[in-house]
DNA sequence: GTCTACTTGACACTCAGTGACACCATGCGC
DNA sequence: GCGCATGGTGTCACTGAGTGTCAAGTAGAC
């Protein structure tokens, strides 16, 4: 069914217009200011209907983020066994890369607003987090290591690091700089300790 | 004064009274299910006093861990100049795991609790990412290098990825493993990229 | 003794998050 | 057309985190 059913698409419209909202209003008083309430209320929904869309405040803004990266693992298992760990890694934290360089517009207030704020930064790194366990189990299944191996945790570390690095100078540059040369750039300076990755 | 004050004493004293309880509960029955009102009344002070001690319930578990690499910028600042990169860095990383080290009977439960806690996860992160912002512009510093630079970011974060790595493989050993011993071992890795912080 | 500074307990309040229940629309079998 | 299951929603009520305020108690300075 290429129409993801009635019912789906409604979800999706009442997400988005309660994502929509809450951006709006923590862009103009900030993260803490708004309430749930209020996002509920500018969305037209009901407190209690905020919460069967998001976990918690803070998720109606990391998710956006977050859910660029949701297959990153993926992404990474994905690539040829031939292709050295440096490589496969790029391409697996490239595509969030791309897709906050495709919508700079939309991209680089949330970036900047969950960069900015401890408790939205707070949560991000804890997807990020669970990003790096992913990324090592696979990073390990590619080259054949045990879970005792520090480098593949390591690499996966230093490839998020250089993940969040780019963001940071993304947002500090004001969007000036071009994210997906960042990550070039960063990649070329990480590469030795990812292909340390081998048996 | 050797002494500092019977005020600040007693304030060490409800502070430990409190972490004690906090961690004595949270042990048994996890993160989420001790109320911080449970956690005053076991230390017999009241609710409002744990708040006045810490920031939040979340701050009584991260600080134990937060507080020994308080000053990790400071110790990367204190090395000489002529050290190289990775040295001062591995340096100012030793601190807090020496710390982990020398306390295992204390310190692992509680390193462990953080790192399988979502919420407490979520929080020492955020704290690790302020000592990356410190450790970044000291090593700017340390090396003449503008804000735009990458390098400064990516060593930073590189390192801290290895600390996070050091903690995760110490829990997941049981603490059989040594700390130091596997600092040494990561930072043997990720060295070449520590050491590309150079004018 | 008194005054000041600091800590505490008690109370009240906002807000995040959850559970329970009733309501309503869509879709399906009869 | 009718009854029924399903899934989203609103309302209400509740727990728990975190904060502001005020009154009371205590150590130390004068």
């Amino acid at each position: 069914m290429e129409t993801p059913s009635l019912t789906a698409r409604m979800r999706l419209l009442v997400t988005g217009e309660l994502t929509g909202a809450a951006l709006r209003l923590m862009a103009a008083d900030g993260f803490d200011a708004v309430t749930v309430d209020q996002i509920a209320a500018t969305a037209g929904v009901s407190r209690r209907t905020f919460f069967r869309h998001f976990a918690s405040k803070e998720d109606v803004v990391v998710r956006l983020l977050t859910d660029m990266g949701g297959d990153m693992a993926a992404t990474l298992a994905a690539r040829p066994e031939s292709e050295p760990p440096s490589l496969a890694l790029r391409h697996a934290v490239t595509a969030p890369i791309a897709a906050c360089a495709g919508h700079a517009g939309d991209a680089l207030p949330v970036v900047r607003l969950v960069l900015t704020t401890p408790a939205l930064l707070a949560r991000f790194l804890e997807r990020v987090s669970a990003w790096q366990d992913e990324l090592t189990a696979a990073l390990a299944a590619r080259a054949g290591l045990g879970a005792d191996d520090l480098r593949p945790r390591l690499a996966a570390g230093t490839a998020l690091s250089a993940f969040g690095t780019v963001l940071h100078r993304w947002v500090a540059s004001e969007g000036a700089e071009d994210p997906l040369a960042l990550t070039e750039a960063a990649f070329t300076v990480i590469g030795p300790v990812l292909d340390a990755v081998r048996r």
